[in-house]
DNA sequence: GTATGTGAAGTTATTCACAGCG
DNA sequence: CGCTGTGAATAACTTCACATAC
């Protein structure tokens, strides 16, 4: 399946949320495309693809339409989810309020300093980090969630995999060598303060 | 130019920093395609479309060709960037080290809080709400990056855009509106960890 | 021998446009 | 009449393969 289309799935399910706690019961394909950046024969493209939840004449029934692309993505079940670095960057997640209600669930918080073991952030434990095996293993995580500097970070990778972990969202700088099944997915913030650079550096010649 | 070229320009760039950190001084678009997932007609082509920086039975040198990426880029210069909301994200961002050596430099931080106003956080001051285009006009920043509710994101990017901001980074949970001709970079934390929950369902049926 | 840069081919994604339904 | 779902057309991106340069 693209990738493209899976990212837009995400745009789509975060715009019908937002239409449904303001009330709104039924929007076309068209409304949707407004706010995102995208058309309105891709929006109805990215749907059809997997199945069929329009009305022709009246379009998306928003409610349905928020249930058919939980059910697609995986996030009708609740994804209990490990954080490894309870640094600055770890810190801000664990009080993060918008994981509950999409589907995930911080369990625990690992830190290699022992200082941080035992205080609770955000309602989360923050432990040592020798327990992170035993915690995946007791809590059945399946996705982490690594904030750790560079340096450590492919070390903690390979502990994640070999701990059985299948999916890491990495805020960390480098890229990360996984083994096939493993899934990755990267937060480089300078990348995109670099596409915005780029942006406004070539919009001066073109 | 293609939007998924420049964000492998990025990743480019990022591997060459650690190959030159490394003291490698050559490498083939071969090798640099290994680190990255990309075939390495890819890279090639990638590159190609912004001048010839290799040679012929040598591959690129290191150093060459991180600056000609940062020239590509725009983060030869340094970018005078301003951060809206000192919240916990906020403070992360504030003492990254990652911006200082690529191109980015937080000149301020603003939040609507009063008793945060004054302290410094990261070498960065923490100033008033009402001084935010004051700071712009004084910095000449170009460049924003939004960690606020919710509730506040759209407001905040209107002022940002009336203050003549030209880039947001946008870490709030909204697609935000913004003119033709101010460009947006959005991150959503719950938009990757649904990509990775994707994955995982659709693995367990193809 | 090795590796670039690039036409040409191949593949994938997006848009068009309309039949068919509510 | 409005809007979906989709075959057909178009556009965009990626890979192949090789002439050329070191």
């Amino acid at each position: 399946m693209p990738d493209a289309t899976v990212r837009r799935l995400s745009a789509y399910l975060r715009q019908l949320e937002h239409l449904a706690a303001a009330g709104i019961a039924q929007v076309s394909s068209r409304q949707l495309s407004e706010y995102i950046r995208v058309g309105a024969a891709q929006v109805r493209r990215d749907l059809a693809l997997f199945g069929q939840f329009g009305q022709p004449g009246r379009g998306y029934v928003v409610v349905n339409l928020i249930d058919h692309l939980r059910r697609i993505l995986g996030t009708q079940q609740t994804w209990r989810v490990v954080l490894v670095g309870a640094g600055q960057l770890g810190h801000a997640l664990l009080r993060y309020p918008g994981f509950a209600g999409r589907g995930f669930e911080l369990v625990a918080a690992v830190d290699c300093d022992h200082r941080k073991a035992g205080k609770r952030v955000g309602g989360v434990a923050i432990r040592p980090l020798e327990d992170l095996e035993e915690i995946i293993r007791h809590t059945d995580a399946r996705i982490a969630i690594l904030t750790v500097p560079a340096a450590a970070a492919q070390d903690l990778a390979n502990r994640l995999v070999e701990a059985g972990i299948e999916g890491i969202l990495n805020f960390a700088t480098p890229v990360l060598e996984v083994p096939q099944g493993v899934h990755m997915a990267h937060v480089d913030i300078t990348a995109h303060l670099e596409q915005l650079s780029f942006r406004l550096v070539s919009n001066n010649i073109a």
